[in-house]
DNA sequence: TTGCCGCCATGACCAGGATCAAAAATTTCG
DNA sequence: CGAAATTTTTGATCCTGGTCATGGCGGCAA
């Protein structure tokens, strides 16, 4: 048991198997993102991985490369971003364990990927996998249903930044990143932002000076509290526009 | 020869077969969207499909909706959008010829869909559709082509509303439109659009106002001349940001 | 300890586009 | 054809968040 413990805290000494979360398309009982791989899907899967990790910052690929492999997330934080002409970062998602990276068109990458924390990831060389796909029409449908998955979480960033003030984007983001990466300490519920301001302005598509602001003016209301800059305890609230429910 | 001139414009007697237009993932030879299916695969859509036919402003399906088919245009332009609690329309995506609409996630539409203009498509039932593609790992990987497809729009799509101003947006508007509904009569290019400027507005994330405005801006600019409300002389522009090349 | 450097916060000012109000143009329909 | 309804345009004002400038904080190296 201490054993267990021990690895979910290292996990380098076990890494995990390859998984896919999503809503399923399907219904379901509840209708929340749930692992889509039964274990043979996932032992067929690791067949043909290798194991990467990255240290924070390290790049995972960049937009316009020739795409060779894709990563599925185990442990960590990954964000996806396109360059403007000007040099400014368009932060598309940050993605989590259970997630794939490397969407591709025409045989190149369309978008950067960055480790946002430490990353261990399995890659899936494009040629091998496809051939699994083909082999494997049940498979072959789960990656269907996260690429779906994905196209709604996209819709749902569209609709935030375009049609919801600073304030919104900000109270958002947080249960975004709460959802994947908090603790529950009694009644209280601590969030750590694994990213710089800069980062949160770049997915918000806001200033730096607006996402500080707009994060003092909730303290202020008293909807969160500052433990340090990185840290905040913050209660997941439930008067937040229903359109934006369940993420990925 | 006459004959077939008459069909295109009267679509309703030979109506056509299912079709998928994307960018391939697969490195192909222009990088532009083409018809992803062949004969076989377009025959056996067909074997499951119904030909279904809408009048301007009919609604092919509403979000919360227990989903049962999807649709795939033959003719005409359908918008997707969500409804917030005010009842604002936050306009997702127009989508043409070539195209799906019915995405659903736990076994309901996660969007509403409407007829822009007449539409012409086929409606495929969803329970035959996934046993369809369950047998055929090739129709399966062109369905998940087409998902990637529709994900690198919506991201787009984001950076468009994200990180650019008014001009930039309808002039990128003008370029979707022109890609799928323009003729070019001489040396102009002729578009007719075919929404309300409430329809661009809700797309663009812009004050019905705005889109008005900017056009005019954009017409003493010289960049585009009206015909009418809805009919304009647009030269395709080069110099926009390459983030939005090719788009769907 | 001290100084450097990246990250974060705060203030002052400005601008693009929203909003409100109303007129003009175009389409629809009797 | 003419009138109503809808769509589009134009004008005036306001406000959110961008930009620029400055200052504080904290970690790290010497």
């Amino acid at each position: 048991m201490a054993k267990i413990i021990r690895m979910k805290n290292h996990p380098a000494s076990a890494p995990a198997l390859p998984s896919l979360r999503a809503v399923p398309l399907r219904l379901s009982s509840n209708g929340q993102a749930v692992p889509l791989l039964d274990e043979a899907e996932r032992e067929t899967l690791a067949g043909i991985a290798t194991l990467a990790r990255f240290p924070r910052g390290a790049r995972l690929e960049a937009e316009g490369e020739r795409a060779v492999q894709i990563y599925n997330i185990i442990e960590g934080v990954v964000k996806t971003y396109r360059l403007s002409e000007d040099g400014a970062a368009y932060i598309l998602a940050f993605l989590f364990p259970g997630d794939l990276v490397g969407l591709y068109e025409n045989g190149r990458y369309v978008n950067s990927a960055e480790a946002v924390t430490a990353v261990v990831a399995h890659r899936l060389p494009i040629e091998a996998l496809e051939q699994v796909l083909q082999r494997d029409p049940a498979l072959n449908a789960h990656f269907l249903s996260k690429a779906c998955h994905d196209l709604r979480a996209a819709q749902r960033h569209t609709i935030l930044l375009a049609h919801h003030d600073a304030r919104t984007r900000v109270l958002l983001f947080l249960d975004l990143i709460a959802d994947h990466a908090s603790e529950i300490t009694g009644s209280r519920r601590i969030v750590a932002l694994p990213m710089p301001r800069t980062d949160i302005a770049d997915y918000l598509a806001l200033s730096p000076e607006a996402v500080s602001r707009t994060l003092h003016a909730l303290e202020h209301e008293g909807v969160l509290r500052f433990i340090s800059p990185r840290v905040i305890e913050f209660d997941r609230r439930d008067d937040l526009p229903s359109i934006h429910r369940q993420s990925g």
